[in-house]
RNA sequence: AUUCAGGGUCUGGUGGUCGCCGAAAUUGCCCGCCACUAAAACUUUGGCGGGCGAAAAUUUUGCCAUAGGCAAAAUUUUCGGAGGAAAGUCCGGACUUCGCAGAGCAUCAUGCCAGCUAACGGCUGGGCGCAUUUUGGAAAGAUGCGACGGAAAGUGCAACAGAAAGUAUGUACAGGUAAUGCUGUAGUGAAAUCAGGCAAACCCCAUGAGAAGCAAGGGCAAAUAAUCGAGCACUUUCUUGAGAUUACUCAAGAAGGAAGACUUGCUCGGUCGAAGUCUCGGUUCGUUUUACUAGCUAGGACGAGCUGAAAGUGCUCGAGGGUAGCCCGCUGGAGCGCCGCAGCGAUGCGUCGCCAAGAUGAAUGAUCACCUUACACAAGAUCCGGCUUAUAGACCCUGUUUUCCA
RNA sequence: CGCGGGGUAGAGCAGCCCGGUAGCUUGCCAGGCUCAUAACCUGGAGGUCGCAGGUUCAAAUCCUGCCCCCGCAA
């Protein structure tokens, strides 16, 4: 079964530094992703305060890190950042969950590889 | 019974599968440190710390067809894991650092009385005032609300209107007097002589407060760069003394008082103390004096100048500060629960029992089934006591009254 | 997480300390000047003073509680 260790999480800020310095990036309605092509398929992810309240970042959270654990392989290999939009304290966790699996299409339509 | 008001408790439950954080335990391997040795190296054994994993066992599925067997897959095991507001950061403390002989001033806060408390602007009890208690009025009771010290210490403010806004006094009518704004009414205004109003105006009185905040603060500490120190090598320059006498070698290199700085917002007071300068040593020059060998002599005093050594390069070693990183602070506490006692109560005391998050890009989730459809506001970040604000629903308790007049 | 600053015409700011009239610049509208535009001249409109409550006769201003924006610190 998929697991979630810390090995997979980016969590210091020279790791974000060095994915925001990659111009490739996928916006969608409510979140946008960039991805630094590495051999270790890794992901951060930032919710501002601006999102909402604590408990609804919170809950983004956890929903995009359940959908990372179970849908692994459908990430870019690589270091991947997911950022929330402004909008994305609205939105219920199936919603997500769609949005996240669109934003991934994309991004492997506009970059194959 | 309903409604309304007040107070209190709870904040989904059970089961299956997967996932996250912390702690402990079993076992295997690896790494480091310590002990055993006269010493070094190696090995063994034991202990401690760190890292990586899971044998047995269990579960699920499939097959054979039976008190089981075989195969495959998965999983180390156990325990614990957000709130009544965790929120706003509005008060009060604990704790930490800085400051600190201490004192005064300024500033800020609080404000009926008494009590509780570690403390508070909080809470409890009482007084006073206001409001509600379903027609109106009155009384009692109940409930709620109240920045409720001082205006006879002083200063100040009051637009417009009005004769006049605080040292006041004018008109009309009426009353009154020996006489007079002496009295009433009208009129203006929020307020018009009443020791007026405003202190959430300055202020006075009483009480309290040092400042900043866990990103406080402390420990271990890589790499790189700069700095400093030691050693070696080379180069350059230089003072004094001694030795040597073209070249060179050896040695030497200090101490004290004050301007200023710091001193939490200010002062007194307190703490630290650079350059320059002075004293002192060396040396040069000048002035003066003493000695006799009568000199470009020697010694002393005074004044002035210089100096009291240094620079550069390379290599090696080391040092302190400090960065990345890691650790501590970090959760056993003004703690929780039951009972008893004291008190009207807040609360205090005592017996017994319990240990209940500790993360750091930041953990509580996902999914399925049932419980009536499970649903609000919202998640720790050093820790406590309060206040305020946001809130769906469930349950419990108390009150929602009495008398008189119309 | 802690600590500060600020919300006033469309925009940028005064006025708050010490309470009675909300003002300045720019922009906007109308008229004039010009062949026309700009500049210039004249006139005008435009404000829940972030929200709610309180003190006061009277609140943008004083007090209390909320909401929003911006900044600082390892």
């Amino acid at each position: 079964m998929p697991k979630f260790s810390k090995e997979e999480r980016i969590l210091k800020k020279k790791e974000f530094d060095a994915v925001f310095k990659v111009r490739k990036s996928v916006h969608f309605k409510n979140f946008f992703l960039k991805c630094k092509e590495g051999e270790k398929t890794k992901i951060g992810l930032t919710v501002s305060a601006k999102v909402g309240k604590a408990h609804v970042r919170n809950r983004i959270k956890r929903a995009l890190r359940e959908y990372f654990r179970l849908n692994k392989d459908k990430f870019p290999s690589g270091s991947a950042v997911i950022v929330a939009k402004t909008g994305a304290g609205e939105l219920s966790n199936s919603e997500i969950r769609e949005e996240i699996g669109a934003l991934i299409k994309i991004w492997q339509r506009r970059y194959p590889f």
